[in-house]
RNA sequence: GCGCCCGUAGUUCAAUGGAUAGAGCGUCGGACUUCGAAUCCGAAUGGUGGGGGUUCGAAUCCCUCCGGGCGCGCCA
């Protein structure tokens, strides 16, 4: 319907320039959706900015516009110029029925567009070290990057999930060696633990137990330096399997799970150091090979390979991002948590020197979440090992109720995450409103059914019957979807959807207060329940971008 | 000190640069013999941390100050 607006005032004003009344370009003027129904179905605000443009007042052309407008497209109800030079469309009663019988036609693909063109996207996110569980920052940032997966494939882009794991370097070897102290210690060997660097979460403990298990004390016997790599192997396995088990739980499922280690394997890390020199990109100072990230917007250089001759972290990310591009990403996403947003501009200057398609890699930076207990602070600290799990939240709040908690906020707000207000299944808990409002749809079709009412096609209903304002609004808000799912993943923000569902069920809600649905009327029972379908619909395709349950009862 | 993010109602959060800044919770008062009360209806509550600027129009963009968070490793 914007749409049909758009071309017409496009077509309105090129006759009105070939009268000469108007001068210059068409701006790129704005058909919404008013938030006040004051303001008419949609408003236009082309008049006030070609005011500047055409030095005449905004309603002056507004005026112009309208007498040309008028009898233009039979939707046209009414045309009112208010306030400072909106152009207010009032619509024919009827003018948005025809959107139930698009949602039907479409079904679970309603909403989905080919915005995205097919191109070729990677999201990777979570991306956390195999060096513990996950926790509630990752959790953020797994819902995050999900949703935003599956609103960008609705919106038709080929997305690829990924994720990248460290399994090589510094953490790892940290990570063996706690491992092998906790194996030596459950078998009764006296052994320091010193503080420095080592993981001293009680997991581990529990993956010396299974060491045992399979190795008895096998390890003991063996050199120290055979010992460790063994143990690093195992560890990284056990707790890699249990971050996919764990994001399975959270509805998470990656496409792809990306080993830096093959990055040495494949060569390409010394491949790329290589041609970094080649290019006059690096240079070498104090021992260590550096980048020369100030040439390209960076605050410092940045050191690839340490003086003792081991690459850093950099040097791997280096030719992983390259490795990405090589792959055919025509669009890489990378989420990450804030507290590594210094690492931005190092990235970004790699892109640039190497000649990498810099704007085609957007970075989106999750922020810290708070977790609550009663409103007060619980907890945290990786450093003592002792901090909730993301599982352990998972088990004790639900999915459905984490992601959704996670999803109504913005990415770059910091988030409170309260525990108890989570688990209460009540007003509290928004992703109860939006399920519920599913539910009780689904009741009311069964409950028509047990009448003897079947759910009919928009083809056999009248659909003029749907007069009553809400009923015109909720299909107004109906229509609106589509559009709701190609900002939400032109703008990257998943966000958008459930607030859109919040807004849904809160008109639904309050026109189920007022209105039958089922009544003796059956015409408008007909009617009725496709509305109700319509909705259903919407929820479902809305709460699965989500990952969010669409339960029949509750 | 420098850099990035945030600051909206008692609280948790919304608001493609648009019209009178909105919801939930909480508070107060109402609504179940009728499709699910995990719901609905009504009331009170801020003028968007302060100050400047750009714009026909600013919570949104720019500058500055204040407050909070996070960074500023040859860690990842």
């Amino acid at each position: 319907m914007k749409e049909r607006i758009r071309t017409i005032i496009a077509q309105v004003f090129d006759a009105c320039r070939r009268e000469g009344m108007f001068s210059g370009e068409l701006p790129d003027f704005v058909v919404e959706s008013p938030r006040s129904r004051e303001h008419g179905d949609l408003a236009v605000n082309v008049a006030m900015m070609l005011a500047k443009s055409e030095k005449k007042q905004p309603r002056q052309i507004a005026q112009l516009l309208v007498e040309k407008l008028q009898g233009s497209d039979p939707v046209i109800e009414k045309l009112e110029i208010a306030g400072p030079g909106f152009i207010n469309f009032y619509l024919k009663q009827d003018a948005w029925h025809s959107v139930l019988g698009e949602i039907e036609a479409k079904g679970t693909r309603f909403g989905s567009c080919d915005a995205g063109c097919g191109q070729k996207v990677m999201v990777e996110f979570v991306s956390a070290n195999p060096t513990g569980p996950l926790h509630i920052g990752h959790g953020r940032g797994a819902a995050l990057g999900d949703a935003l997966a599956r609103v960008m494939a609705f919106a038709g882009f080929d997305v690829v999930r990924e994720y990248y794991i460290n399994d090589i370097g510094n953490q790892m070897q940290n990570l063996g060696r706690s491992l092998y102290l906790r194996y030596q210690q459950l078998l009764k060997k006296e052994v320091a633990f010193p503080e420095e660097g080592l993981y001293k979460g009680e997991y581990l403990f529990d993956i010396a137990r299974d060491l045992i298990l399979r190795q008895a004390d096998k390890v003991l016997q063996m050199p120290e330096n055979e010992a460790i790599g063994l143990c690093t192997q195992f560890a990284a396995s056990a707790i890699l399997q249990g971050i996919e088990d764990d994001l399975e739980l959270f509805g998470v499922k990656f496409d792809s799970w990306f080993s830096e280690k093959t990055l040495f394997d494949s060569g390409d890390v010394p491949n790329t150091l290589e041609q970094m020199k080649a290019k006059g990109l690096a240079y070498e100072s104090e021992g260590a090979l550096w980048f020369k990230a100030t040439d390209f917007g960076d605050e410092k250089d940045r050191v690839m390979v340490r003086a003792d001759g081991r690459t850093t972290y950099f040097a791997s990310d280096i030719a992983y991002h390259k490795n990405k591009f090589k792959r055919g990403f025509q669009r890489v996403i990378d989420i990450w948590g804030a507290d590594h947003h210094g690492y931005v501009p190092r990235l970004a200057a790699i892109l640039k020197a190497m000649g990498l398609p810099q704007e085609a890699l957007s970075v989106i930076l999750v922020q810290m979440v708070n977790l609550l207990r009663y409103g007060q602070p619980v907890a945290m600290s990786t450093r003592s090992g002792e901090f909730v799990t993301l599982r352990e939240v998972i088990e004790e709040v639900g999915s459905d109720a984490a992601r959704f908690m996670f999803l109504t906020r913005r990415s770059d707000a910091q988030l409170d995450f309260d525990l108890e207000v989570a688990k209460k299944q009540s007003d509290e808990n928004p992703v109860y409103y939006v399920q519920y409002a599913h539910a009780r749809i689904c009741s009311i079709i069964a409950k028509a059914g047990e009448k003897g009412v079947l759910p009919a096609q928009f083809a056999d209903i009248n659909a003029a019957l749907l007069i009553e304002d809400q009923e015109r609004e909720i299909i107004k808000k109906l229509s609106q979807f589509p559009e709701l799912v190609a900002g939400s993943a032109l703008a990257a923000e998943p966000h958008r959807v459930a607030v859109y569902l919040m807004e849904l069920v809160g008109q639904f809600h309050s026109y189920y207060a007022r209105h039958r649905v089922v009544t003796d009327n059956q015409e408008l029972t007909a009617a009725r329940l496709n509305l109700m379908s319509g909705i259903k619909t919407v929820l479902q395709n809305g709460l699965a971008l989500l990952g969010v349950t669409a339960p029949e009862k509750m």
